[in-house]
DNA sequence: CGCTGATACAAACATTTGTTTTGTTGGCGG
DNA sequence: CCGCCAACAAAACAAATGTTTGTATCAGCG
């Protein structure tokens, strides 16, 4: 029974069972009874802690993309090589995606769901996070590090693209460690599928980069009633 | 009006729709009323040439599987080296994507919402298709072509995720072809990002794949409120 | 005690959902 | 011309949707 903070209030309780659902489902597949009888409680009881549906998806969505962003700062303060920023990027990315599956998976595919002005913020930080690795790529190039026959746009996608298909297949209890899949998807990434070009061994040290928080983790309390 | 060519039965029309809205909104955030409406007919008419909603749904994810699977059948048989054979299924991969990328949408997300007889034979697809390149990976180590430090599961959920992920933002506007993106991804995930592994230069050819389009009416979509 | 603010229940609201039913149309073969 | 039948409109159905309302419970506090 991890009770870390007692503090959850039951605004945090549903917002939890809110990404279990929304991942699960969809937003538009969640039905607010869904939610309801998931934390145990009557539908309109939840209006007693939330606004409305699309705000509970906002908070989600926004403190989502948040957590993605804190990557962002991280890096453009650094001053490692163009190479080194991308390994740190996939781990941090990891990192995130590992801390939380379905609250990825939420971020990656539900904000359409958002209502105009949210909408169009929540593009605007996806884009400024691919941003970042538009930056790095070019980077690289420019410093010989990478190749310069690099479509900078076609490779930031398929990085991005690999990095967002994580929570499609990432379960905790995998083997793996968090440390473990980024290195290895790093080295895949970096120095390609080929033979000979054999990658920095593993370290197996898996601290997490210092990814600022925003939020303390949140753990799951509510008992998860079934669903047909 | 416009005339179908020749060919469209109204059951095609409707499917089509359908493809597009629920690559927009998704399954469970698209109405029968809004299909009924991008079709020009009323909700109840639709009843003429489908089953039910889900029947609609399982007949484009199955068909999209399909056209995935294919690669998969003529990959089989080939007897090129495995680092080719992960070229071509790319090239494949990136032409079935583009021939309708919301339809791959719809195929790479929606299958969620088949019901159960259905939903595990997605399922069980998807993995198949999954293990070709699991096969191709394996076969490249075991030739010596593709590094042996290579985690074969988290490689091939790189090139997936990578290939998944196209549908986000391809756009047939977009400058390039099929065939160049296929070919610098194909650059990017096989010989990795580093400098130094300079591969095939652009042929430039691209013969396009038979693009079926047919048009349908465009919808103001209405604000993102409830439903399902 | 009474007052206050949360919280939850119970019930209902108006609307939207997928789907069915019934009646009408229009074109085509005979 | 008739009869037929697919395709549609029109209307309705029960169930489900997000949300609101009124009331009851309980804790804390003077």
């Amino acid at each position: 029974m991890k009770k870390r903070q007692v503090k959850s209030s039951a605004r945090e309780v549903i917002a939890d069972v809110a990404v279990k659902l929304f991942g699960e489902h969809g937003y538009t597949g969640t039905t607010m009874r869904d939610i309801a009888e998931a934390v145990g409680v009557l539908p309109g009881s939840l209006y007693a802690h939330i606004d409305s549906k699309e705000t509970l998806l906002l908070e989600i969505v926004s403190d989502g993309i948040a957590r993605f962003l804190a990557i962002e700062q991280s890096l453009a303060a650094s001053v490692d090589s163009p190479e080194v920023r991308l390994r740190k990027a996939i781990r941090a990315h990891v990192d995130v995606v590992a801390e939380d599956p379905q609250r990825s998976l939420v971020v990656f595919h539900q904000w359409r769901f958002l209502s105009e002005p949210n909408r169009a913020s929540a593009i605007a930080m996806r884009r400024r996070y691919a941003n970042a690795y538009v930056k790095i790529i070019d980077d690289g190039k420019a410093a010989g590090e990478f190749s310069p026959h690099l479509d900078t746009r076609i490779a930031v996608f398929s990085v991005l693209g690999a990095l967002n298909w994580i929570p499609e297949w990432y379960s905790d209890k995998g083997a793996q460690t968090p440390g473990e899949i980024a290195e290895k998807m790093a080295g895949a990434l970096i120095c390609g599928l080929r033979e000979g070009s054999a990658w920095t061994e593993s370290r197996g040290d898996d601290a997490p980069l210092p990814v600022g928080r925003t939020a303390a983790t949140r753990k799951r309390v509510a008992a998860t009633k079934g669903r047909a």
